[in-house]
DNA sequence: AAGGTGACTAACA
DNA sequence: ATGTTAGCCACCT
């Protein structure tokens, strides 16, 4: 893994069925807490029938981005809601109740890898 | 090789 | 609270 979408896949593989995380906490497990655009660029490359779950990553508001021009929002809001992901429709947009779904993945010190 | 482009964010006004 | 601005940095012309 030597390329920086490889290790956005990694990560992204690693979030649970029924739980999502956002790009910039994706950014900051890879080390570049700054780079949150680049998920999402790392992200709109990634197909359908691909095993990255890239619709459960969503913007740091609970909101599914709706830049989004790789799938449409609403898209992603079905895969949310077949997961028992509970997402709300307001004003057009869909909502997500970060708190509760957040993925909080715990850390293993001792070798400095992640679960 | 250099500059433009974002599935973002935190900081301001 | 809500709208705007300015950093961000790997990729793609």
């Amino acid at each position: 893994m030597t390329d920086f979408y490889q290790r956005v896949y990694e990560i992204v593989r690693g979030i649970p069925i029924g739980r999502v995380s956002t790009y910039g906490q994706i950014a900051a497990r890879i080390g570049a807490p700054r780079a949150a655009r680049m998920v999402g660029m790392a992200l709109r490359s990634t197909p359908s029938g691909s095993d990255v779950p890239w619709h459960r990553v969503i913007n740091s508001k609970g909101i599914i981005s709706i830049e989004n021009l790789a799938h449409p929002p609403e898209e992603q809001a079905n895969l949310l809601m077949a997961e028992g992901v509970l997402v709300r429709t307001i004003d057009g947009m869909y909502t997500i109740d970060l708190p509760l779904y957040l993925w909080q993945p715990q850390l293993v010190v001792d070798k400095g890898e992640t679960l």
